[in-house]
DNA sequence: CTAGGGTTAG
């Protein structure tokens, strides 16, 4: 009797711990765990697992890793679940290297793996860019003959899509519909953020009703991710309908869509309304993480207060949390339009030494030259730079358009599309208008006409 | 307790 209570509070514990670190409470959850222990209620192994998950989503795979030795000095062995989770933790960190010694430390354990240490490892071979690798993984899962679950094929479809087999992710999808598989809410999750990536709003809105036919309810992702697509094809209005649907029906914000949100507010300048959402997101309590920084700190910058800015990377510094590409790239967009070149280009190289990837940063730079006047300064920089894409010509044939060198602009439209990149329309227009403008009508067709040769030499 | 979402430039 007096062990099944026991077995029970355990389960209460875990339930309390387990909802504390979903909500980043960490610091709670460990004071849930003393106080149990306090009133001789155990933790076991699964407590220790969901303090793993939570201290690796939180801190990071170092932090989850370090309470292995925490469940030694308790007496308590790590399972299989232990490993899967510091290998997810690992993978969710971007380090594959951590992620195949969890493998090799579970084996020597004489742990077996199971679907899911596969499923994470495939997951880490895609989220590393490696999809070939990732598919050894899962033609290894068939050769063991381990049963396959829906998860396996979910990361199998997002893998497939965040390394641009777009169609072979797509038609896996439908091979899979036509063989009675049925879909859940994370798989048309992922169906969402991919058609969100390639801006097909109308697929969005089919796979919306596909899922209310289907009677399978959305969660808080579904929302957030439809919501995004909204913002991104610069549709404000029906994206905080789907806001206030989403809270209408209960569910309740997160850091996720707390970003989503505040960004598109300040992105579309309701200054009242981003401060009333980030007060709210402060409010709740949870702990911030980078992301959240990046986007109070985009605010601040979009505010115009750079000091501010810095000051609130001082505060998330100083709590322990290091700065990845995005803050890099916010506060170099903020150097450049408060107008101070000198130390954005210090800080682009800055970034360049840390191994970081530059070319939305290196964007920044060069577009707020142009729109600051120096353009010639820009076009050096664009000259002795290997990294550009689209937005890259984009901005410089804008501002050469406004400063009516229309000749130049062509060029540099016409080398975009050579180099196998999408261009505007409305910089084509702009483009050829001016040169008809210039009063040289034939310049202006044999620009059209480039252009259409170019882009048949595309494909 | 282990898959899916957020933050940057034209």
């Amino acid at each position: 009797m007096r062990r099944m209570c026991l077995g029970l509070s355990t389960k209460l514990l875990n339930i309390s711990v387990a909802s504390l670190c979903r909500t980043r409470q960490l610091e709670k959850a460990e004071a849930a765990l003393i106080d149990g222990i306090r009133l001789g209620v155990l933790p076991d192994v699964v407590t220790y697992n969901i303090l793993i998950t939570g201290y690796c989503q939180v801190v990071g795979f170092e932090a989850g890793y370090h309470v292995i030795h925490r469940m030694k000095e308790a007496g308590i062995n790590p399972n299989l679940i232990t490993y899967n989770s510091l290998m997810a933790g690992a993978t969710r960190q971007g380090s594959l290297a951590c992620c195949l010694n969890m493998l090799d430390e579970m084996l020597g354990r004489g742990i077996d793996p199971d679907v899911w240490s596969y499923n994470t490892l495939m997951h880490c071979y895609f989220k590393m860019g490696r999809p070939d690798d990732a598919y050894r993984i899962f033609r290894e899962i068939l050769l063991k003959n381990i049963t396959l679950c829906q998860a396996t094929y979910n990361i199998l479809i997002n893998g497939l899509f965040k390394n641009g087999y777009i169609k072979d992710a797509l038609m896996l999808f439908r091979d899979l519909q036509r063989q009675g598989y049925v879909p859940q809410i994370v798989t048309y999750n992922i169906l969402m953020n991919a058609l969100c990536k390639l801006k097909r709003w109308k697929g969005i809105i089919r796979l919306f009703e596909e899922i209310r036919e289907l009677g399978i309810a959305p969660n808080a992702i579904t929302y957030t991710t439809a919501m995004k697509c909204c913002f991104g094809s610069r549709r404000y209005k029906e994206g905080l309908q789907i806001f206030f649907e989403m809270k209408s029906r209960g569910y309740a914000y997160d850091l996720f869509s707390c970003c989503t949100i505040v960004a598109a507010l300040v992105k579309s300048g309701r200054r009242l309304a981003a401060e009333r959402c980030i007060a709210h997101m402060i409010k709740i309590g949870y702990d911030l993480d980078i992301a959240s920084y990046n986007t109070l700190i985009n605010w601040h910058i979009n505010e115009g207060k750079l000091e501010k800015a810095y000051n609130l990377l001082g505060v998330a510094e100083s709590r322990g949390l290091d700065c990845d590409i995005y803050t890099h790239t916010i506060l170099i967009d903020g150097l450049c339009k408060a107008g101070n070149f000198d130390v954005a280009e210090r800080h682009l190289d800055h970034m360049k030494t840390m191994g970081f990837n530059c070319l939305v940063a290196s964007n920044c730079f060069i577009n707020g030259l142009c729109k600051a006047g120096y353009i010639d300064y820009a076009l050096q920089v664009f000259n002795a730079s290997d990294m550009r894409d689209s937005c890259t010509y984009s901005s410089l044939v804008n501002n050469l358009c406004k400063q009516r060198r229309y000749r130049l602009a062509a060029q540099l439209l016409l080398s975009c599309i050579r180099s196998g990149l999408k261009v505007l329309k409305s910089d084509e227009k702009n483009v050829s208008q001016g040169l008809t403008r210039l009063g040289t009508k034939r310049d202006a067709k044999r620009f059209k006409l480039q252009v259409r040769r170019s882009k048949l030499l595309q494909y």
